[in-house]
Formats: C-alpha cells, sequence, structure tokens
RNA sequence: GAGCCGCUAGCUCAGUUGGUAGAGCAUCGCCCUUUUAAGGCGAGGGCCGAGCGUUCGAGUCGCUCGCGGCUCACCA
C-alpha cells in the first residue's frame, strides 16, 4: 500500500534521532512575532546600516524549502504560504546544541526562529537565528527545487503538494478567496441578507440539469443534491425577505470539462423591488470594483486577451444576436422550416420533434456563444426557454431575462422573476410535458412553490454567477480545475 | 461517449534501427562560517502505468486495460 523509498525511510530514523537528542519532532504551539509575509513588508526596504543600527528582533515560523549548507553554517529558506525568508544558521552564534539540531534538518521540516533581521553580503534580507524551534517533521521528499511540481494529476489529486511546491498556485486560491470575501462585503453592504438554503432536494429545480440521486434512510426517501438554489431563495422574497444571497456548491451529474466541475460554486442574489436591468447595472458594478480591488485594474489579461471591464458593457437582445453572427434574414427567427434549413446548413443535427425556439437556441449556442469575448450582456431570452422569468410587458413570448458572457463562456444568468403563480404552474406543466417526452434535463412542478408565489411574491430580480469561472477570468486560468482546490477526479486506484 | 497525446528514480526529464536503464535536482558519506539552481570528492536508489503477445532478446513493436491532459459531444 505505502510507496516505501529509501528517503522516507532515512527520514523515519531521523525521528529517533531528533527523540535521542530529547526534541519532540512533533511539537505543540510557537508564539510568533510576525509572520513572513509582514516581515518582509515592514523591513523589506530597510537597508544594511539601518538593521545593523535599529536591531529587529523576531520569532517567526515555516517550512524548510531550501537548504543551503556550509561546515558550520547554513542558509534555510522558510516557505509560509506563498512567501519565503531566508535564515541563517550560524553555529557561533546557535550554540553547540542547536547547531547538531539544524545538521539534522531536512527539506519539508517546521522550524520555528527566533533573531534578528540583517542583510547578507549580496543585499537578501535574511534573519540571524538565535533560536532554533523544531516544530513539525516532513518525511517525504518534496518536489524539485528549481521545476518543482508539475504532473498535472499529481497536482491535482495531492493539492497540499502543489501548493507546498508551487507558491502561484498559493496565490491564486488566496485571489479566490479574497473575490468570494469581495462578494460577500458588496452585498453585505447593499444591504442583502446571506442564507443558507438545503443542498438537499426533494425535488431538485431551479435549472435546467440533471442532479445527483441519493437516499435518507430514515426518512426512506430520495434526495437530490441542489443543482440551484433558486426556488428557495425565492421562498425568502415571498417571506418577507427583500435582498438575500447565498455562495455556495451546486451538483449537476454531467460531463467534466475545463469549463465543468460536478460541484461548482454558485453565488445568488434576490432583490425585491428591482428588474433585470438594475441588475445587469449591478453586475457590471459588482465586476469592475472586484477588478480594481483585486486586480488593480478593471483591463483584465486572459489568456493572451484583453478583457475590458469597464462599464457599461454591451446589450444585445438574443433575437439581433443570433441574426448579427448568421446571414440569414429574420424569417429564420419565425418559420420552423427555415430555421430547420439554416440549422441544417450550420451542420447541426436536429431532433424531429425540436421547436422552433429549440432550433434557434442550437444556432445561437452554435455561432453567437464564442463571439462574445468581451463582456455582452445578451438580453430578451424567449419564454419558452426561460421558464422562471417573468414575461416582457410588451412581448409575452420574450423575457426580462438576460445571461452575460465572457471569453465565450456564461459567467451569469439574471432575470425578473415571474411572481404570478397560475403562469407559472402553467410553464412547469409545459416542462413535464417536455420531461415525459423525454428531456431529462426539463423542469419538475415544484407544488410547494406555486404554493408559495400564491401566497404573494413582490416584484423580484434574482440572478446567478457562477463563481469558479469567474475567478478563472480574474486569475488568468484556463482551466476550472486550477481555480478549485480539489477538483473531482476518478478515484486513485489502490495499488 | 469519440479522437489525439502522455505515463521511465522522490521530482524534472533523456533513452538512437529492438541488444546490460541514464542525467540534473533530491538522498547518503567526507570537506567547507555570507550562500541563494552554493561548490568539491565519493556512493546508493528502477515492477520503465498494468497485462497479454511478437521476438533469441521489449522501456522501445502489436493488442487489451488503467489513470491523466487536450479537442469534440452534453452542460453553467
Amino acid at each position: 500500500m505505502e510507496d516505501i523509498n529509501e528517503q522516507r525511510t532515512q527520514r523515519i530514523q531521523k525521528l529517533e534521532t531528533l527523540r535521542a537528542m530529547g526534541i519532540q519532532p512533533y511539537g505543540t504551539r510557537f508564539d510568533e512575532t510576525h509572520q513572513i509575509q509582514p516581515l518582509v513588508d515592514s523591513y523589506g526596504s530597510k537597508t544594511k546600516e539601518e538593521l545593523e543600527h535599529d536591531t529587529i528582533e523576531c520569532r517567526t515560523a515555516g517550512r524548510i524549502v531550501a537548504l543551503r549548507r556550509f561546515g558550520k553554517a547554513a542558509f534555510a529558506s522558510l516557505q509560509d504560504g506563498a512567501h519565503r525568508l531566508q535564515v541563517y544558521l550560524k553555529k557561533d552564534v546557535l550554540g553547540e546544541d542547536s547547531f547538531r539540531l539544524s545538521q539534522e534538518l531536512d527539506l519539508g521540516d517546521w522550524v520555528g526562529v527566533e533573531g534578528h533581521l540583517f542583510r547578507t553580503k549580496t543585499d537578501e534580507l535574511t534573519i540571524e537565528v538565535q533560536n532554533l524551534t523544531f516544530l513539525s517533521k516532513g518525511l517525504r521528499p518534496l518536489p524539485e527545487k528549481w521545476h518543482g511540481l508539475t504532473d498535472i494529476e499529481t497536482r491535482y489529486r495531492q493539492r497540499y503538494v502543489d501548493l507546498i511546491a508551487n507558491p502561484a498556485v498559493h496565490k491564486i486560491f488566496e485571489t479566490r478567496s479574497r473575490l468570494i470575501t469581495g462578494i460577500r462585503n458588496y452585498f453585505t453592504e447593499q444591504g442583502f441578507l446571506e442564507v443558507e438554503t438545503p443542498m438537499m432536494h426533494p425535488i431538485p429545480g431551479g435549472a435546467t440539469a440533471r442532479p445527483f440521486v441519493t437516499h435518507h434512510n430514515a426518512l426512506d426517501t430520495d434526495l437530490y443534491l441542489r443543482i440551484a438554489p433558486e426556488l428557495y431563495l425565492k421562498r425568502l422574497i415571498v417571506g418577507g425577505f427583500r435582498r438575500v444571497f447565498e455562495i455556495n456548491r451546486n451538483f449537476r451529474n454531467e460531463g467534466i470539462s475545463t469549463i465543468h466541475n460536478p460541484e461548482f460554486t454558485m453565488l445568488e442574489f434576490y432583490q425585491a423591488y428591482a428588474d433585470y436591468n438594475d441588475l445587469m447595472a449591478l453586475t457590471e458594478d459588482l465586476f469592475g470594483k472586484l477588478a480594481q480591488d483585486v486586480c488593480g485594474t478593471t483591463k483584465l489579461e486572459y489568456q493572451g486577451q484583453i478583457i475590458d471591464l469597464t462599464p457599461p458593457w454591451r446589450r444585445l437582445p438574443y433575437f439581433e444576436a443570433v441574426l448579427e453572427y448568421n446571414r440569414f434574414d429574420r424569417t429564420v427567427l419565425e418559420n420552423r422550416k427555415a430555421a430547420e434549413a439554416a440549422a441544417k446548413q450550420l451542420g447541426l443535427a436536429i431532433p424531429k420533434d425540436a421547436t422552433l425556439i429549440g432550433i434557434v437556441n442550437m444556432i445561437f449556442e452554435e455561432t453567437v456563444e464564442s463571439k462574445l469575448i468581451q463582456p455582452t450582456f445578451i438580453t430578451d431570452y424567449p419564454t419558452e426557454i426561460s421558464p422562471l422569468s417573468r414575461r416582457k410587458d410588451s412581448d409575452p413570448s420574450l423575457t426580462d431575462r438576460f445571461e452575460l458572457f465572457i471569453t465565450s463562456r456564461e459567467l451569469a444568468n439574471g432575470f425578473s422573476e415571474l411572481n404570478d403563480p397560475i403562469d407559472q404552474r402553467q410553464r412547469f406543466e409545459a416542462q413535464v410535458a417536455q420531461r415525459e417526452a423525454g428531456d431529462e434535463e426539463a423542469h419538475y412542478l415544484d407544488e410547494d412553490f406555486v404554493r408559495a408565489l400564491e401566497y404573494g411574491m413582490p416584484p423580484t430580480a434574482g440572478e446567478g454567477i457562477g463563481i469558479d469561472r469567474m475567478v478563472m477570468l480574474f486569475t488568468n486560468q484556463a482551466s476550472i480545475r486550477d481555480v478549485i482546490l480539489f477538483p473531482q477526479l476518478r478515484p486513485e486506484k489502490p495499488s
């Protein structure tokens, strides 16, 4: 089972050496005066003379990631998160016992150091260590210092090693966390209340997707991991919460790709008395502020392109978009035969029972989405493919809805919410008919949700933003696996 | 699910027309009190993803399987 290699065996032997020296190889608390990054931030600009004149004493801790030994001295690089600082271990200063301990150190071990800052001959900020505290032993060798860990499978399966060996990866996940904190602050400051709704649903709803199924033994009932929190959040609006948001996982039982992970993080927020135009303005403002705060600019570099998040963003009605990116005329949008002919010309396989809108939507996905590099709101989606959205007053076949595309990917979906319970029931029934016709992704009829609407929901606008894809954009990552700490992989086979 | 590519030491990678499996880093020993891919001398470390075949002989050729990546299909 466990791979036993030479280096690991040697290190296990070192545990005994340490114990024989009276050192606990798995220690306990250590008081730091500084973490490494603040230490470097505070004193990194001090000159050699300043550090000699005003002695800076400090205690800090980290993992040894580089070690350059001489006979009676050594330099080590201490890593804390994504940051490193050099320490100098000198026999004269450490004393006999501590120096002997320093001779036993391996790459990967955790230590605490106490000493003062100085600059070396080559002007590197360094701690001259007076006291060395052993904190924890590493038994496995770290990846090579120069190339690090590059094997993609190992990076995902053993993310802890990736994080040690690749500080840039550490920074991506710090950025992810900062973005999510920024989102929380943004909504909280605007009077939104963060709520938690069920992850396990008796009826999966709020999106068109296939769910994961699980079983509750005591209730003896199947439950579905949620595909979206939407219907629960709207129940809260019915209940009188004016503004709510939730940031959490959705689960969809579908393929895995560079932009799909079976569990992914979604922000959904709902605002009473607002409409979809308010949401588009809010989204521009949110992205702009996050970009400015986290990246220092609203012009982001993404995979060799500059994505300009400066508002306002382009708004393009759905049908206009289909016409703009194709050569055919308007009859394709109005006549099923014309639509089918156009689709065939594009090489699309059209199911026999496909509706006009169904065909147009296939054309949209095939010809429009890939062109939407810069932020674009596609608006006014057909009612037929928007079963939870409010109809347009000017044209009930369309809805007050938009999807946001950036770098050809859907990042957000928002709309004025359908709050007419009678219309909602009819839309659900149309979905149920589609499901019975074989569409596994069509919505279920959620009787309790309709009942909630019957109690009256104020006019409301709601939106979902795919956080992982947003993080990809802000951190310039091409694969969703590089912004999810533990992406879904096939289980490692037991060896 | 399909196509293409990859899998060799702890890590990063070589490996010729099929002929005894290599390097750098890491590890171990010795030397070295300002190095930073430290340096010098020496040493150990391999089920070449798994299996089956072809062959006198397979890391190398063929087939099957496993895992991963990318593209496509489905999807957010």
